[in-house]
DNA sequence: TTGACATATGCAAGTAACGGAATATGATTG
DNA sequence: CAATCATATTCCGTTACTTGCATATGTCAA
């Protein structure tokens, strides 16, 4: 079976390469039109807008349209989001590297 | 067209709720063997093996084979390197909330 | 060794998501 | 209004992911 209907799901947008690459690029450049990020990942311009979709609807992105053009940003609250998860895990892998530190120092006194 | 193959892709790995739910559990509990996770989630055993497959391909959890049973535990590398990546946006959401706070700020004046 | 238990794996089927090409929408310019 | 530019959307073929069921592998106990 297909994915359980993912819909809106962060993790899920988060999952595709082109799309991260796309955060990537509006997190180094900020914001940036539809037409300048076609050309910065050198992908067919209905491809973009796709991922751009996908972007949009979970809350990655936002948009303001500017003439003909559509400017997208990082919407950040739903990177935040995911961030905070992740640092539900934090603990695990600072005790990891107390633990390493630690066995590196026991072994350094032999 | 299907997935790019993102074989072994951390991301990926996480997009999937009932994987997350695994991560979460043993973030929480500790390690468990997969006989706890099946009753814990209430799924079919082959179901949470296929899960856990993939998340000990990516490296999100370790095993180590105590009698018949398998024990799963967490192995946070991985995670920290998600953590990484969405912590390179931090400072777009710490500016937003400067951002909201001195909106607050200057409409509380007025 | 035989049987029971714990987990992994193989196969088949359904589905959602991706990319490509064509087209639609909407804004600007002449 | 017509033409052009910028972007979104639709349709379609393909593929990979997830599940269910059946079965294999490996371990312990009697």
């Amino acid at each position: 079976m297909g994915r359980p209907s993912s819909h809106a799901d962060v993790f899920a947008a988060i999952a595709e390469p082109r799309r991260r690459s796309i955060i990537e690029l509006l997190g180094r450049e900020g914001e940036q039109p539809v037409g300048a990020l076609v050309v910065a990942l050198d992908l067919p311009q209905p491809v973009v807008s796709k991922h751009l979709a996908v972007l949009r609807e979970v809350g990655i992105v936002a948009v303001t349209r500017r003439g003909r053009e559509r400017v997208y940003r990082l919407s950040p609250r739903q990177l935040k989001a995911v961030h905070d998860w992740v640092s539900t895990f934090e603990k695990h892998w600072t005790h990891q590297l107390g633990r390493i530190k630690r066995r590196a120092e026991s072994l350094g006194k032999e």
